[in-house]
DNA sequence: AAAAAAATAACGAACGTTCGTTTTTATATT
DNA sequence: AATATAAAAACGAACGTTCGTTATTTTTTT
């Protein structure tokens, strides 16, 4: 049950063609490439590049010709696989929401005590967002291109996430393990440092911090507050 | 010397139009505007304009046309107070930057302990950032469209505030006020909690915190953490 | 040779920007 | 005070360029 980067690292087998593979199964009625090793091939590079210049550049400021130039494919070919620029972006919008929350779902263990519980939801963010940090700083960063509905259900799966770590807190109250009048302020301060692992990588990066020191820290600087008067 | 909100707010006296005033003065030599007050009613309505419709849709997606639709001013009239598109976000940038430096420096007071100096910097911040949130949203979130040199001096401004609170605590440290192994790491985690609440407005709002609140629980989380034998 | 995929070329719309003109405001003259 | 003149500011149509997109042609694969 213990949980660490490299075993979870090897566990998670979703490389960038899987997903690809998986949207090409998923969409190939719609779509004008038949092959499907030829449309996961390029599937994969058009998503990695699109991410690569969003996250240096800004979706909006990236061109389509940045992309072909960028990804090797003409601009004609490119259309062989999304409609509009705004489909490339709802695509990659809908896939990356998808395969995280499968993700974080299918890995919230059942753990023996709410404690581990606890530690075990941070690292399995930390980790996921370590292995899909292009993904989640793309998802952080440009929500705005969405609609306003769109966005709206954006924000739920933020709210999703912050709930995971109000519940756990809620019934470690309830349990007398945990001890706080703020579990929701809590469970939003663990969303936000969890956050800044893939937002400031630069910073973490530069001061040579592994994942698994900062998923340390987290549990500690959340645990102290917890379990304050407990020790 | 004990801050809260309120008092913070009356004499934090800075509007729109001083900070605009104060461009105008810096910067008349170079303008083609010449009356003081026309210059600083309409920048002060382009930058609030600017900041609106780019912390809505992004900086990128807002077309002069946007611009001069929602400002009330002509596309010839804009090109009177900046030079191209690029110019008015380096304006804007750069005012940012400059004004919450400034109030940020000039407010770090010299508290009598460690501790308040601890509260006081995050109330500051906190305060700062209520009062400007707009401002502090646009330079978080449109940091991609400055050169890659001009970034490397935003992302310094961020080790800045960082530094403020990794000094007090190291210096908590020797005199056995705070205990920690991770004096930059908590410093990191003050700043991502202190970013939170503007990155974050919606959340917050919609739950009806106030910013006093929200300070009054981070020095908590924090002290729960660098007080953690002590109590 | 037929089908699929990629590359090329072309289109109209929208962009940032400029500029001749008009409107408004301030100054000078009667 | 009223009028004439000059300066300042605002305007919006038009320019060249770049954008997303589509139609056509060429190349590759089966």
């Amino acid at each position: 049950m213990k949980l660490n980067f490299e075993k979870f690292k090897k566990d998670f087998s979703l490389s960038l063609e899987d997903i690809s593979r998986e949207y090409f199964i998923r969409n190939k009625d719609n779509m004008s490439i038949k092959k499907e090793s030829t449309a996961i091939k390029n599937l994969a590079t058009i998503i990695q590049t699109t991410l690569s210049i969003s996250n240096d550049r800004g979706f909006q400021a990236m061109s389509l010709r940045d992309l072909s130039k960028e990804s090797g494919l003409s601009l004609g070919a490119l259309y062989s696989y999304f409609s509009s620029k705004e489909e490339l972006f709802r695509i990659i919008h809908n896939i990356g929401m998808d395969t995280i929350t499968n993700v974080l779902v299918q890995n919230i263990a059942h753990c023996n005590t709410l404690e581990e519980k606890l530690r075990h939801g941070i690292k399995i963010h930390l980790y996921l967002s370590e292995l899909m940090g292009d993904w989640f700083y793309f998802l952080y960063m440009e929500t705005k291109n969405l609609s306003k509905e769109e966005r709206k259900l954006s924000l739920q799966a933020e709210l999703y996430t912050e709930n995971i770590f109000a519940e756990i807190i809620q019934e470690g109250i309830k349990k007398k393990i945990f001890q706080t009048k703020n579990a929701l302020l809590i469970s939003s301060a663990i969303k936000a440092l969890l956050q800044d692992w893939y937002l400031k990588r630069w910073k973490y990066l530069s001061r040579k911090i592994t994942v698994e020191e900062y998923a340390e820290f987290v549990i500690e600087f959340v645990e102290a507050n917890l379990l304050k008067n407990k020790k």
